[in-house]
DNA sequence: ATCGTTCCAATACGTTCGTATTGTTAAAGC
DNA sequence: GCTTTAACAATACGAACGTATTGGAACGAT
């Protein structure tokens, strides 16, 4: 119980647009260029601000990512399908297309992504958003391809967790040749549309 | 013309050694955690000696990706198909479990290569190591697929581009979920023959 | 009005960093 | 045997680092 409350902020917004400062640095030039006094100048703010919201560096780091998680999922659960129920067709496009690095901010989080990916291999708390995220998004993709197959839009010899793994592998190896100017976002979506089509009948 | 050459020592012999210890560093730890200090006591010798062999840290990180590079291509020069011409399955079995971090060696291997990844959107040379590499390899695998067509193993309908890239993204979403331990190696390659029988009639 | 607390900027401190510099040893050429 | 040079080890140095500390301004509660 808060018997004195003086000169309240919004811990979270101020904690965000730090967190924001970090993840832009981080896609542009990796964890090895995090310092706490570049974040802040990235962020226009002192270092002591930083200090004040966080205990030390790796609690800031860690937070970074836990709020880049929030983000996605902010953005998966307001999808909630604008224009009426979507088709297992759209609704499987839409995620295939979420995976791959096609704008600024999907392009951050998806270098973001394998900037951190190193540390999850000693950090099981990072490593359970990876662990977590990955299996759901599998039976998703299985899901989708088994209601399609009821209504007749896929045939029915198809096997749904193969056919999964296919697509989630065709659009997550979309991701590097984008990132890299290998390939533009509108290849990679070709890609993906190309093989819907003969997946669907 | 050297006309004094004294003490001499294998210089890539040396170099070698310093960038084995990096590339271990740097996939257990990533690159943030490269120092040369940390490369010299990783690697049992003075930091002195690495200054003697590099310039400076830049030009030691950079020898360090293209040494693994050339030990990939070591391994592909000198696999030479042992046992007498291998079919097309074969080669394609090879390639496509050769991309998944199935052992200690290509596991590092796998996870220098991410750690590189964000390196290489700045740095034009390490760039070059993947923009190179990935459409030689999409190339090697539609090939494969137009030999195993021709030779009556795969339908003539499938198209050969297509396949390699399913083919490819299918090992090489294998990655993430083998180096996390969300999947064995084991089951990462069960995956591919899965549906490499499925490819072939 | 004052008190207490939050918020934050500024500074300080000890460590680690990349790299320059110096010194020593040993082998090759004459 | 003497000189020269490669091959280091060791030390030095300034910058940058994470973090502890200090101090002040601003505001809510009393």
């Amino acid at each position: 119980m808060p018997v004195d409350v003086p000169r309240q902020v919004d811990h979270k917004a101020r904690r965000d647009q730090i967190a924001e400062a970090l993840l832009d640095i981080v896609a542009d030039h990796g964890l090895e260029a995090i310092s706490v006094r570049a974040v802040a100048a990235q962020a226009g703010v002192s270092a002591g601000r930083i200090q004040h919201y966080f205990a030390n560096k790796d609690e800031l780091l860690a937070y970074a990512i836990e709020y880049q998680d929030w983000l996605v999922q902010q953005r998966w659960n307001e999808q909630a399908w604008p224009e009426g129920e979507p088709t297992p067709r759209e609704a499987l496009r839409w995620v295939l297309l979420e995976t791959i690095p096609r704008d600024d901010r999907r392009r951050r989080e998806w270098l973001v992504g394998v900037a951190y990916l190193i540390r999850m291999l000693a950090n099981p708390n990072l490593r359970a958003l990876y662990v977590d995220g990955l299996p759901r998004l599998y039976r998703l993709l299985a899901d989708l391809v088994r209601m399609a197959q009821e209504a007749g839009d896929i045939a029915p010899d198809r096997d749904p967790d193969v056919e999964a793994e296919l697509l989630f592998g065709l659009a997550d190896s979309q991701g590097p040749p984008v990132v890299l100017g290998l390939r533009t976002p509108e290849q990679a979506t070709a890609a993906i549309d190309y093989y819907l089509d003969h997946l669907f009948q």
